[in-house]
DNA sequence: TCAACTATCGATCAAATGATCGACTAGATC
DNA sequence: GATCTAGTCGATCATTTGATCGATAGTTGA
């Protein structure tokens, strides 16, 4: 004989007793999360002990009887948030909404939700190294902050604030974000990729460049940007890369960059001509800080999938879009 | 200036801090009631102490964000059953689901609902008096109690247990309730409404009867049925009243009976030429006792609503039938 | 029929929650 | 610009909740 599960009058016994406690376990459900009694209220008005009521309600939500919902356009960014914090293994991941009348790439929402992160960081009183990379959002996350005394804090950037033409970029984040909390600034003196290797190996061997590299290692955050590899890349608008280079690139399948490092879709850095001019610091010396990417858009979604799979990341800010790209093709 | 409360670009200062705050209850109240964490864990992932967790979630309920819903057809009787608690101050009330294959009068749910009830007072050790009063459901219920060994208990019928024709009920509720219990049994040796008035204050003069009555003064609890006004009612098709008396009481606007006792939609007993018959002890009697209805059916509604609106009963165990006319005809 | 096992139940304690209170800050008014 | 007020924030405590453990009863198998 097999057992049903609707009533079966054939057979009372053992369903009935089942259905019998489901009952039970909705009416304490309803008590409790709708109309809000205490559990010893629900114990005497069910008369049973407390204990019970507890089983009850736990019973009540593991049969899934107790649906809740939160109805808020944040909800959705919250399932998408913790889908990635779990599959990744982030210690946070903030997911804006989509703003309704935004541009692709520039998100205030995500400079905002960035700014708070930074702030988290920043109110802190004792001396703190934070390094910054580059790209729109590190930019207006560094601008989105509001204005706070803690000449305490060392801030470095990690990757040159020279451009191709030799110029500098006076506006670098680490300057911004050091005018705001008058603290001190350490800025890379060279550009994101050198033009040639012994390029690369002359400014590597400079001691200021070292000397920073120092600060840059003692950093106990770094707030990047993550680079897509295709005609709209920052790197390759900004001419840091050719269009061979960039062909080269999409050859090897680069999906992403992280501080200019390519990352394939697995998420690890691929060896090729470009990776020997790179003059950022090596990906894996961040493994022991936490690294803070700040993107979003649907566009970039391949770029920060790459990045999470690459296991680079402790904490991502990111907006609807991109995490919807990231839950349906790196998790769901 | 008006205020709006839609993302108004005008006016960004008031509206879009009350929209941020709201931002935030909306997540915190997502990671509590979806995500499981706890008040300690979101304050650290949102930046903000403990207390204002508590204020962003107070926030999200108080907003309507957060939306329960219970997955069980009892979630309706539920909801039901504390609207009639709540609008007719009772101790409580329960509502059973329609019993899919029932007929009209008569529930199996009901009486094991009614059982429950019954055992919260029999298990108790000390001694206890309780009242019965007549009618199929407060018949099955008796029926539905399992044997309980209660020597030290005593039962009293509230109304007769004999017929017009003379004849004595040998299964009134007390009788059974007495078997399966071990307990003292007291019954009532008169019809429910006496053949004229001078039979009454006979009855009432008996030395038995004033005994009887005195016991069921001191009961804790009457476990009563509420009978129809009309052609199908008990007291009409029982020949307690005769066709004529059931047309008076209809001409009164009497919807409904407590122990023989017509009420109108108001709840007021009716004085009437039957009034002047009925044996049973007056319902005011009953105000510092807990009176306690069982009935169900859609048919019976006007007659329970007429004994909840003249707050006699202090508890009720009904149907989802009656409890759905009674809150549409009653609070609604 | 007895024994052993399992499922259930209620007492106890630690953790989490809700609420109150005082202090502080920002905005308003004079 | 000073002071007042209202609103917000965080520390503390009472209450509520969740979990573990021992006990008990019911059941199953020998």
């Amino acid at each position: 004989m097999i057992l049903t599960l609707d009533t079966n009058r054939e057979c009372p016994g053992l369903v009935d007793k089942f259905e019998l406690k489901l009952d039970q376990a909705a009416r304490a459900a309803w008590l409790s999360y709708v109309g809000g009694r205490t559990q010893d209220e629900i114990a005497s008005q069910l008369g049973v002990s407390r204990p019970g009521v507890q089983r009850l309600l736990a019973l009540a939500r593991q049969e899934g009887l107790v649906k809740v919902h939160i109805d808020h356009p944040l909800a959705n960014c919250m399932v998408m948030s913790n889908a990635i914090v779990k599959h990744f293994a982030l210690d946070f991941c903030d997911v804006v909404p989509a703003e309704p009348g935004a541009t692709d790439s520039g998100s205030h929402y995500l400079a905002v939700a960035g700014a708070e992160r930074l702030s988290r960081y920043l109110d802190r009183g004792e001396p703190l190294t934070l390094s910054l990379g580059t790209g729109r959002v590190v930019r207006a996350t560094v601008e989105a902050m509001s204005r706070i005394d803690r000449p305490q804090h060392r801030f470095v950037s990690l990757v040159g604030n020279v451009a191709r033409d030799g110029s500098s970029n006076r506006y670098d984040g680490v300057m911004v974000l050091a005018d705001k909390t008058g603290g001190e600034r350490f800025l890379l003196p060279a550009p994101v990729v050198a033009g040639t290797v012994e390029e690369k190996h002359a400014l590597l061997g400079q001691r200021l460049f070292q000397a920073i590299a120092e600060v840059a290692k003692e950093a106990e955050a770094a707030f990047i940007g993550v680079g897509r590899i295709d005609r709209q890349a920052t790197l390759f608008q900004d001419h840091f890369i050719s269009e061979a280079e960039l062909g080269e690139l999409l050859e090897r399948e680069a999906v992403g960059e992280l501080l200019g490092w390519p990352l394939n879709q697995a998420g690890e850095v691929i060896d090729c001509s470009i990776t020997r001019r790179v003059t950022s610091l090596p990906l894996e010396m961040f493994r022991d800080q936490s690294l803070v990417a700040l993107a979003g858009g649907h566009d970039k979604g391949p770029a920060i999938l790459a990045a999470l799979r690459g296991g680079w990341l402790k904490g991502l800010v990111t907006d609807e879009n991109a995490a919807r790209y990231i839950v349906e093709h790196g998790i769901g």
